[in-house]
DNA sequence: TCCACCTGTAATATGAGACTTACATATGGG
DNA sequence: CCCATATGTAAGTCTCATATTACAGGTGGA
């Protein structure tokens, strides 16, 4: 989670990690892997609240989610932290919508004069 | 625009930064400094629209604006970006929660049982 | 069977941010 | 005097992220 970013990328990370919520629950998995339920009870707040943070972080790439299932066969999604280093300046923020122009090669059509 | 934050001041600079213009007029200052009608040129946007996203950077103290009069006698506001370096990690996010306790003495109650 | 856990999603408010349009002001030059 | 430049703000709309409530399903144990 670090290297080139695009700004499409770069975008994707500060809104994920832009919200007090998402902060802190990153500051919970910063501790170690939790289930939802118990996350939710941590932070205080509803499930399906908590489910939208967390697709949110996980569609940034900062958290990975596994589905479990426990010793005594209940079903429990664990979440855990992808480790992230994002270097913020204005010369990082260049670079990435540098990054835009020449992205992959994903089957772009070029023109010419 | 560095050093130790709260978390308060951590998601104004997020917040401030992840939005695709706000990213592209970081960039643009990046350059130099630039008044506003022209900004709002460059950028294809309408100047009303600019100045909110001006305040929302200047409130999170990425760039600072001035009122100048220019040598023919109109006035003209240029802004300009103010060097920041912020490092984003879950330790870095830790540190800002952790800041929020012992933020500093503004006449801060205590109580005790 | 009922209760206590867990996952997952749909339906629905609500509120903040983003954006547009319109207007007020002031300056200098043709 | 009118036009072009500039700043500044008020009012309104509209979209979307946020948040709540309510439901669906599954398992294991008393």
């Amino acid at each position: 989670m670090d290297g080139i970013l695009t700004s499409e990328e770069l975008l994707a990370i500060l809104a994920a990690v832009g919200h007090p919520l998402r902060l802190r629950v990153i500051a919970e998995l910063a501790a170690g892997r939790v289930h939802v339920s118990e996350l939710a009870r941590r932070l205080g707040i509803s499930r399906p609240l908590l489910y939208m943070h967390l697709e949110r972080l996980e569609k940034a790439g900062l958290v990975t989610g596994a589905l479990e299932l426990a010793a005594d066969g209940k079903a429990m999604k664990y979440f855990e932290l992808v480790p992230f280093d994002v270097h913020l300046t204005a010369d990082t923020i260049l670079d990435a919508l540098r990054a835009d122009g020449q992205e992959g090669p994903d089957d772009v059509q070029e023109f010419q004069s």
